[in-house]
RNA sequence: GGGGAGAUGCCCGAGUGGCCAAUGGGAACAGACUGUAAAUCUGUCAGCGAAAGCUUUCGCAGGUUCGAAUCCUGCUCUCCCCA
């Protein structure tokens, strides 16, 4: 593969790439280049925004290049304050350890486990001394640190910033130090972070990183970044059916970009389906099979089409909705509160959410509205639930 | 170290003794319309209860009062100005 080629893989779905004639020049040197990302194991789900960065790394590995996974059980105690307004809660040493355990295994979905590196950073950060702090400390400067637009954002609206959160940038540089990075991957909220590594790296003494900034994937409501906590996230765990109904819920604008960022799929193609006179609709069912295509199979992504279709598009009621036992507490003198049952299974928050979701003819049994809260047993049991537009259970007696 | 301001529901933000489970906006959720898109309209948005109603909420802990988000005392936290 020419040099031209490996670049054009290595820029898709980037917003800018720092450094690259240093990258261009180590692959000329024949080097296997050592990729840093950074882990921060805040989170039990790999979620499509996470996976844009990884499938960067994945692409540098396709290139020959060795992975190197940092895993910030150290700094996950600091917390990352990049896009937040607010400073982090710190997580306890048990929290990120389960975290960590859960997320690696679902790296390797995307990941060559066989050119993948994994590194703690408590291995080093955790055994500075105080001395070696203030060392590291007096390699920044407080001017350099408060550029970054989060400190900068928040001083000009008077919001507090902690003292830890501005070590967080140089434990994150220190990492590339010690591991001796070639290029660091990095969402594009990590552009600071990133640069701090290369001067970093430089005070030592070492060949600076690169850098390679990703954009932050938009959630599936469009608008903020696609997170956990704010729940418009879609994890690669998720089963067939959930993957292809929540990408057919992202709005039209951003069908191009998840194409972009999420898929394999060549940009020209893309153009040529959002194009002119064309409905976006169908793009997004094709973004949506290969979404599904990618993390389970071909087959799977057929299947979810047509369940989609059956279940959706008709309105037909699923036929493999998942079955749940009505527990028996629930059941009195024969009759059963549905509020109950339905805050009881989790299909609603609450009892009075349940309530207020069946006054709003949100709830049917076997298509039919609901509009009544207490009902016969035997009137329930077979019967499918369907709760809002997407969850539907299978009542079964216990 | 000195002086000043402030802490209200997911967020912003009204409310200064009873009419406050707390105005308004945003977010979120649901319904109609759709392409599980957008826009629009409507409804809901502390918990429990079929309901009457009960319980818990206005930084934390006490107190005054028949009655407190609102008054008093102490504490915690944050911001601003000066050093």
């Amino acid at each position: 593969m020419t040099i031209d080629e490996q670049l054009k893989i290595i820029r898709r779905g980037t917003t800018e790439v720092i450094g690259e004639a240093d990258i261009v020049d180590r692959i000329k040197k024949g080097q296997t280049l050592r990729v840093k990302l950074g882990v921060d194991p805040t989170a039990k789900d790999v979620t499509l925004g996470w996976a844009v960065v990884l499938r960067k790394l994945r692409d540098f590995q396709k290139l020959g290049h060795t992975a190197c996974l940092i895993i910030g059980d150290f700094t996950a105690q600091i917390g990352d304050p990049s896009g937040k307004s607010k400073t982090r809660k710190q997580l306890t040493r048990e929290d990120v350890l389960e975290n960590v355990e859960a997320v690696t295994k679902q790296f390797y979905r995307i990941l060559d486990p066989e050119k993948t590196v994994i590194y703690f950073n408590a291995d080093w950060l955790g055994m500075m001394s105080f001395q070696d702090v203030i060392m590291l400390c007096s390699r920044y400067t407080v001017a350099r640190i408060l550029e970054r637009d989060d400190f900068t954002k928040r001083l000009a609206e008077n919001r507090p910033i902690a003292m830890h959160e501005i070590l967080y940038p140089l434990c994150q540089g220190l990492d590339s130090v010690e591991i001796d990075s070639d290029v660091e991957i990095g969402g594009n909220d990590q552009k600071f972070n990133n640069l701090v590594g290369r001067t970093l790296m430089e005070q030592y003494g070492k060949p600076a990183q690169a850098v390679v900034l990703c954009p932050l994937l938009v959630g599936t409501d469009g608008k903020e970044k696609m997170s956990q906590s704010l729940g418009n996230y879609i994890s690669i765990t998720d089963t067939p059916n959930d993957m292809f109904g929540k990408t057919m819920s992202i709005p039209d604008e951003i069908i191009g970009n998840w194409f972009e960022l999420c898929t394999d799929v060549p940009m020209e193609e893309v153009a040529e389906m959002l194009g002119e006179g064309k409905n976006p609709r169908d793009a997004k069912v094709r973004l949506a099979k290969e979404i599904v295509a990618l993390y389970h199979s071909v087959e799977d992504a057929d299947a979810a089409e047509r369940y989609f279709i059956e279940t959706f598009s008709k309105k037909v009621q699923p036929v493999d909705a998942e079955e749940v036992v009505i527990p028996s507490e629930l059941v009195v003198e024969g009759m059963v509160n549905l509020p109950a049952l339905i805050g009881g299974l989790g299909l609603a928050k609450s009892n009075g959410a349940a309530k207020d979701l069946i006054t709003a003819g949100a709830v049917a049994l076997d298509g039919e509205k609901v509009t009544e809260f207490r009902h016969e047993l035997s009137a329930l049991t077979g019967k499918v639930l369907k709760v809002g537009k997407h969850k539907f259970v299978k009542l079964i007696e216990g």
